[in-house]
DNA sequence: CCATAATACTTGGACTTCCGACTATCTGCC
DNA sequence: GGCAGATAGTCGGAAGTCCAAGTATTATGG
């Protein structure tokens, strides 16, 4: 990834330019790009903290949904409306929780389309070691510029 | 993509189970999730609002990076450390632009390292009918949830 | 009651991102 | 000068996301 701290702020910089060149929406800009780069800082710091557990943010946010569930099983549809990704995404996330054990598929007892993702104990017990993990590093926001947070609300 | 619009916030849904199940790190877990989402739906809206121009929100951040240059180039690399990606996404997304004839390589003057990556005509006419694509649209930034975009300080 | 539409999930392909490893070139120090 | 180490960029591969299209099943309206 990106090597050098830099010695300026890449988001100001972008603010000043995007105003000398008059290109309008100007404070969206800067809230956009902030809460892209934030996302991608936060990201990456996460993955880092779960890469030991064979996780991924993507498959703990899964896991933790189905965690939360009262039956520890949903519909994939319904995994899918919660962390608002595409049906295929879900697909692929449960593909590799199921390949490692933390989930398995079952059918839907009165739908046959459905098919609903149901949190293994393995699965429950990785999911709190997961937790633990980025209750540690106070989920990647540590040391993150309150300058860039704050930003977030220009909308 | 995601097909429902969800009759209750997923996130405060999230915060609640979280705070039930006393996983810690509660405030720091619903930023996370704020960003992200926030992220998700912003890049959905501004690739979509990019997409007829045959850009995304990567390639026009890389061409707005160059066209804001002094010299309309910059080493690849220094692309990179503005837009904190890593060294391969650059070469990719330089490829496509190049592809695209927005953008050029060419070698820079004395370090024979050094790849520059130059913003052609088409690609300055290009990059400013995106600015404008995206001050339309408000950078996807209208409408999203002032309760996301204020949680995204609770760091 | 049955044809049509809607819903649930999966498959295949494109794109972006990252990491590890590699080549080429430059820098610094003996 | 010359070699070790840093720096610049690229390639191959893995993971995640999306879209378009397809199959299977359920819901609906005439």
């Amino acid at each position: 990834m990106a090597g050098v701290r830099l010695p300026f702020d890449p988001i100001a910089e972008a603010r000043r330019n995007w105003d000398a060149h008059e290109w309008g929406a100007t404070n969206q800009m800067a809230t956009a790009t902030a809460i892209t780069r934030a996302d991608q800082i936060l990201l990456r710091r996460i993955n880092v903290a779960l890469e030991p557990l064979g996780l991924t943010f993507s498959r703990f946010e899964a896991l933790a949904l189905l965690w939360f569930s009262r039956q520890g099983a949903l519909p994939l549809g319904k995994v899918g409306d919660r962390l608002q990704v595409h049906p295929t995404s879900v697909t692929n996330t449960v593909d590799r929780l199921e390949a490692d054990g933390l989930v398995d598929r079952i059918p839907h007892p009165t739908d046959r389309r459905t098919t609903l993702a149901r949190i293994t104990p393995a699965g429950r017990r990785r999911v709190v070691q997961a937790a633990d993990a980025l209750a540690e590093i106070g989920f990647g926001l540590e040391g993150m510029s309150p300058a860039d947070l704050a930003r977030a609300e220009g909308a």
